[in-house]
DNA sequence: CTGCGAATGGACCACCTGGTCCATCGTAGG
DNA sequence: CCTACGATGGACCAGGTGGTCCATTCGCAG
């Protein structure tokens, strides 16, 4: 398994993540199987085995990675350039579609709330996946100081810490009860207080 | 199961609920099986499947209502009385007191996120949940509007859908990365952008 | 006291699921 | 070509888990 991957191999590997990542999607962490994972890649229980030799596990956690990465991608290239405040409104959009469309599927937070705590490796993503959304909005914020758009001494971290936690919460609500209602709202205002504080001091 | 529970029946099957709802906060809903419920709740198989015919689900269900009703009433007399500044203040201090102390336990959203979709009346609980929760704010918000201490046409129930998101977004991350940095700067962030509305016009 | 239904005990079962094992096939490099 | 090793197939296994069943005990009303 250390780089002893055939071209065929890593092919393979990351078509078994991927399948697994939509089938944990479809059916949940928790009811998804094995065999679910195998029919839908079109794989064998050995291959499974084979590119994760430590079980499912450590297929949930390649599954983890790959779908933190995806999360930031998804945004993309609008939350790599806030740097007006059209572009926090576009980005705004692109977030409220792509969690609307993912509907009460929950890519990441079910495989969390899995093997979060259990597994040392998988907490780690979540926060790597974290710091870089909130430095992603931290970014964003001080490019709008930059462009005097907003006071320099604007508490730029607690911010954009708010903000991700807006973020969260609303996709949260999301996922349990089924409207965007709340990540709207959350983002609106976040924004909207944003702007604010152009106006007034800290 | 129609009220013909005998007093003691009643005492049994709450036993059970409550002995559930800490062995589900403790192993987590993934992990967590009846036989560990028995044995905390020093009940037998038949006095389970006696209280919830319906199974496992049946006890899961029950416990979220349990829990959720918990959730308000951790945060009582405060929440009920956020009519001034310093009133907010404190129940601030209790919400993030409350979460940091509850660590990565997970009373509520694990249990959501394997039921949640499946049971179709789990749902319903927490959306009740939350318009309580939200509804509480707005109430709140609209204390400090009579007090005069905010302008009337404050957009209310945005800003109460605001900052309950902003406590679900923090305390999932709480949840995830086991820092309650987050759920302290979103409170903080989102109470003093409502001290700012006071300052400055909608 | 007695009888009936609720409450409880605990053996038992069927099934699913993760995981193991070995045999076979494909293929790249010598 | 041939050989060594990775890739694949698929039978098999062991344990755990939810769920069933029946026998027994308990508690209250008649």
């Amino acid at each position: 398994m250390r780089g002893e991957l055939t071209a065929k191999g890593k092919a393979t590997r990351s078509r078994i993540v991927e399948g697994a990542a939509a089938v944990l999607r479809e059916k949940g962490v928790a009811s998804a199987t094995l065999d679910d994972i195998m029919v839908r890649t079109r794989s064998s229980k050995s291959q499974l085995f084979h590119y994760f030799p430590a079980g499912k596990d450590e297929l949930l956690v390649a599954v983890a990675r790959f779908e933190a990465d995806q999360v930031l991608e998804d945004q993309q290239p609008y939350l790599g350039r806030l740097d007006s405040w059209e572009a926090w409104s576009e980005w705004r959009d692109v977030v409220v579609k792509r969690y609307e469309d993912q509907g009460d599927q929950c890519p990441l937070g079910s495989l969390f709330m899995q093997i979060g705590r259990s597994t040392p490796g998988t907490r780690a993503i979540v926060i790597e996946l974290m710091r870089r959304w909130q430095e992603s909005l931290a970014a964003g914020i001080r490019a709008l100081q930059a462009a005097g758009s907003l006071p320099a001494d604007l508490d730029v971290d607690r911010r954009a810490a708010s903000l991700l936690a807006a973020i969260q919460g609303g996709v949260s609500i999301l996922l349990s009860t089924g409207r965007s209602t709340h990540l709207r709202a959350a983002l609106d205002q976040g924004i909207d207080d944003l702007k604010h504080a152009a106006r007034t001091t800290e």
